[in-house]
RNA sequence: GGUCCAUUCGUCUAUCGGUUAGGACGAGAGAUUUUCAUUCUCUAAAGAGCAGUUCGACUCUGCUAUGGACUACCA
């Protein structure tokens, strides 16, 4: 009887659950969990200490747009947190070295706007700042790790480790292996104390304990667990030029910087265990700066990365200026030199990879900085959407007036043989700047608004050169000469000739009632006369930029070219 | 091959267990227009797949698929 009852009871109780216990618990959802009080916490704790950051670039050529971005996130996190932001030279490979390019490097920031604390260039008393002048103090931290065991002394010759890796497949250097090859270890220490006193070449490789978790806590990530078992015996010293690895350089160079948080690309994220490894090793555990692998830029369209060429193939450039190759003399695009606005790309750029979790794109600098937050940066690579380029361009382009459009377009002037005054030149940018270009892609001619200074050339030709010959197989023209515009628009000639203010009021008053008079509209026809085709601003604008004279001079020879 | 990371409209992304899955670029349509535009309005467009956990999964877990990175005496 009682459990017939109960079972009776029971559909309810389901039914109960199903349909309202969803409001009871989306209440308890929003009461904050001890977990999320903690996080909070921590957070808090970890900018205590002052913030201090660093973008360290290879001076190997041009500064590639990703490493834009990375320098760009860093500072941002700077800024925000009131740290401190270092430039440092990774120039540790002494065969990749590009004369000029580091002063490139500088060039590109100075322009887009993110200035450094501390530095190559910049001073600062944590220098030098650049790897290949702190040779000696790597000398001494590698003879550290070798005291203690952490490292030893391997005499294999490159010519000897390719040969290894040919026979055997997948071939490492590591616990498994490093007995069978030349080293301390096997030689004994005496013999190889023999071989360096001969001059035998060596190098010096990081003793990895293998078969534990190594775990690397990245602010984007997460915990990224790796086993040691898989990491091999890295250089940490070359024989070939005698300067340490960049693995070295940049864990004592973190060290000695006193730097916070390694922001950097995802290429890194496999060696972080390694970085660790090597933190703990020296003894730096407590101190260890925090990680966070921002995710890759990748193509546009296809597979990989983005890389030099599609910006070629597709007609985008990928570096910040105009890069000259002092070997091959080859020229690559620039954003500065294509007509880009530096916080126009410095916009773009942000948002590749991050967004402030509302609805806002258009930020300056200042809105970035105070909006930017590394826990929510995107995990998964970017494609990069130049199209997007260009509509950021545009937007920041048209909050400029016309007067500050002018010196570029005065210059796109110059370069088309055309001399023209800034004050002319606002003008045509004030009646033109909402036009839009017409530009070529793989999949055909498209439309798009101007978002350069440049597309307004082609444009606006009829400004300053008169038409000199009519294409009567033009649509527009065809359309709005009939056998009787000619009349019409002698008629109409007549009339602006007896006008003395050529100024759009002047215009007005005059043409208005005439046109309401006559009956007869001449927008189009004067449109022929004037452009020569269906383009241009609005007519009065236009005439008013010519003059009478050239208005009319204009006019004679259109009527008499088309009859 | 191995290891790690990732997967929401075509693209960049929002959502941090309960939404009609939102915005922007790009695309399309309409209105406006003295040409072409601008502008305005509107439309189409997404949770990789399969299991599991749960009253409830885009969100958590596992597997599969796909993509990416790394795998140097380069950084």
């Amino acid at each position: 009887m009682f459990l017939a009852r109960f079972y009776g009871f029971f559909p309810f109780l389901l039914y109960f659950l199903s349909h309202f216990s969803r409001f009871l618990f989306a209440l308890f959802a929003k009461i904050p969990t001890f977990a999320q009080f903690y996080t909070l916490y921590m957070i808090e704790m970890d900018t205590q200490q002052k913030v201090r950051v660093r973008f360290a670039p290879s001076p190997t050529g041009p500064l590639h747009i990703g490493g834009v971005r990375t320098a760009l996130y860093n500072y941002l996190f700077a800024r925000q947190h009131g740290g401190e932001f270092i430039f440092r030279i990774e120039d540790t490979d002494s065969t990749r070295f590009v004369p000029g390019a580091e002063e490139y490097i500088l060039e590109s920031f100075r322009w887009l706007g993110i200035d450094f604390d501390e530095g190559v260039s910049f001073g600062g008393n944590h220098g030098p700042y650049r790897q290949s002048e702190r040779k000696e103090i790597y000398k001494e931290y590698v003879k550290q790790l070798l005291d203690n065991g952490r490292a030893y002394i391997a005499f294999d010759t490159p010519e000897e480790l390719t040969a290894k890796r040919e026979a055997v497949e997948n071939f490492q250097y590591d616990a498994s292996t490093r007995m069978q090859m030349r080293n301390s270890l096997t030689l004994g220490e005496e013999e190889s104390e023999r071989l360096i006193a001969e001059g035998a070449p060596y190098v010096v490789r990081f003793l990895i304990e293998p078969g534990e978790d190594v775990h690397v806590d990245d602010i984007i990530r997460g915990d990224v667990v790796i086993n040691s078992s898989i990491l091999d015996d890295k250089v940490l010293w070359k024989s070939a030029d005698q300067l340490p690895t960049y693995h070295l350089a940049n864990i004592v160079d973190d060290h000695l910087m006193e730097v916070t948080h390694v922001i950097r690309g995802e290429e890194w994220l496999p060696s972080a265990p390694l970085h660790v490894l090597l933190y703990r090793a020296f003894g730096w555990q407590d101190t260890m700066p925090r990680f966070a692998h921002l995710p890759l830029l990748l193509k546009p369209d296809g597979k990989g990365k983005l890389s030099k060429r599609d910006g070629d193939r597709l007609g985008f450039p990928v570096f910040p200026l105009e890069w000259h190759d002092p070997k091959s003399g080859e020229i690559s695009s620039g954003y500065r030199e294509k007509g880009y606005l530096p916080e126009a790309v410095i916009n773009f750029l942000a948002l590749l990879g991050w967004n402030p979790g509302d609805d806002q794109e258009i930020m300056t600098m200042d809105e970035l900085i105070e909006k930017f937050n590394l826990e929510k940066c995107s995990k998964n690579g970017a494609r990069f959407d130049y199209i997007k380029g260009f509509w950021f361009n545009r937007e920041y382009l048209m909050k400029l007036t016309d007067e500050e459009w002018a010196p570029a377009f005065v210059k796109l002037l110059k370069e088309q043989g055309i001399d023209c005054t800034e004050a002319r030149a606002a003008e045509v940018v004030g009646m033109m700047k909402s036009k839009v270009i017409e530009y070529d892609t793989k999949d055909g001619p498209r439309k798009r608004n101007i978002s350069f200074v440049s597309d307004l050339w082609p444009l606006c030709r009829f400004f300053f050169v008169a038409p000199t010959e009519f294409n009567t197989e033009d649509k527009f023209v065809r359309k709005n000469w009939k056998p009787e515009t000619a009349n019409e628009m002698q008629q109409f000639r007549d009339l602006l000739a007896t006008i003395d203010d050529f100024s759009v009021e002047g215009q007005k008053a005059v043409i208005d009632p005439w046109v309401e008079q006559t009956g007869i509209k001449p927008w189009n026809a004067w449109r022929v006369c004037l452009v020569g085709e269906g383009q241009g601003p609005d007519m009065f604008g236009l005439a008013a930029f010519l003059g009478k004279e050239e208005v009319l001079r204009r006019m004679d020879f259109a009527i008499k070219a088309l009859g």
